[in-house]
DNA sequence: ACAAATCGGTTGTTTTTACAACGAAAAGGA
DNA sequence: TCCTTTTCGTTGTAAAAACAACCGATTTGT
């Protein structure tokens, strides 16, 4: 666990805490660690979830797979970002999707109940995790709803305007790369791979962007 | 302000504070009223948000209209729901889309500072309230993520399977009435609306579903 | 009560996507 | 290294959606 430490250190939920207190907290908060190898599930569809889940090891894709094996991938997860902490409030259903780690991962879970009812040992610390918790909860939705934004797009080549640009401006940059191969980025866009793979090239050969692997420069 | 006490009371954000905290509390958090006749901007993109809204009479609608006229209706916001507090957090930037009144309606802004950093005066509740918080914009995130798997539906016949399925369960119930009238519905699921009315009408003739307004029962 | 605006359904045409199938290049494993 | 698998681009076809235009019914405002 102390290993993680530098890490937790720089993660959102835990902005603004010093390390010793995050050691201290970790067991206040019954933290316990997991690893998984590539490819293995981290949840799957319909568990509920009790705690969150902090990734420091690896990356892990939040998908879902219908009926007809229509593969929809609704985020990333990269290290140092929380996970599942929307489906941790009481009222709230089974978990609805799978988590998959993308390469060999390692997470921490974190009792979201300790963390919520201030305890004796740390609780200076606590009103500012909790505060670190709802704003990193806010960008989760803020994504979500950016998400949306390219999703309501009607065409292909409209979705991936609206996403590529958003990338380039949240890296400040024209040149960027993205976590998905095209089936990835496919699957993410809920779009057809060909179809989304003939208009990428369409619009390199417009002269709109370049691109090679996932490596992006938009012109 | 005190008129809308007894609504307040039955928000999820202050659920389980007795009414004479919640306008104890009101006053803590500089709460200040405001209305809107049908039509009006609650808020407009770009705007930076600093307080949290919720309203207490009619209803609203979160929506996005494009350089070329699409719009795209995110959500609706009915009576005791909260509203903008993704867009509170110090790091988040301006408010990304518009709100409309759907009817004539009255919303009432929370300093969301003062809710976060606790007070003298109030702390007992403070910690409940912003317990609350957390849960409630857990939910809106859950909503968003159900949003997302209708948006993911590659046609519009699986859009609307997947979106009046979920008002159905929520319903609890095979007959349901929403929201929307018919182009409402085509900017939420962000289709066209004669070919989703094509398309209700095609699944009515097989026998799936019937309806009539914004009345639907599916069978 | 009347005119205007809104709403919902229908149809035909054009554009776009999904799907399937294939091959070349690259990556990965034995 | 050689073989297998994955990845990515390409093409053609069938299906679906977008778009535009129209009409009748209902609602709204004056």
């Amino acid at each position: 666990m102390k290993n993680y430490i530098s890490i937790l250190k720089r993660t959102s939920l835990f902005s603004g805490v010093a390390e010793d207190d995050i050691l201290s907290m970790l067991s206040c908060l019954g933290a316990r660690l997991s690893s998984y190898k590539k490819g293995e599930y981290v949840f799957c569809q319909g568990e509920h979830l009790r705690d969150i889940t902090v990734l420091v090891e690896g990356s892990l894709h939040i998908q879902n797979d219908d009926y007809w094996g229509n593969r929809s991938i609704l985020s990333t997860i990269s290290v140092g970002e929380m996970l599942g902490e929307a489906y941790v409030a009481p009222e709230s259903g089974a978990f609805p999707n799978d988590v998959i780690a993308m390469e060999d991962s390692v997470v921490i879970f974190l009792d979201v109940h300790r963390m919520l009812t201030t305890c004796s040992s740390a609780c200076r610390f606590h009103a500012m995790v909790v505060q670190n918790m709802f704003f990193t909860i806010s960008e989760k939705n803020r994504r979500l709803v950016q998400k949306l934004g390219h999703m309501s797009k009607r065409t292909t080549r409209e979705k991936l305007i609206s996403y590529l640009s958003e990338e380039a401006k949240r890296c400040k940059s024209q040149s960027f790369s993205i976590p998905f191969n095209r089936q990835q980025l496919a699957d993410f866009l809920s779009v057809d791979r060909s179809a989304m793979s003939n208009e990428l090239c369409k619009m390199r050969d417009e002269g709109l962007l370049e691109f090679e692997k996932n490596q992006f420069k938009l012109l």
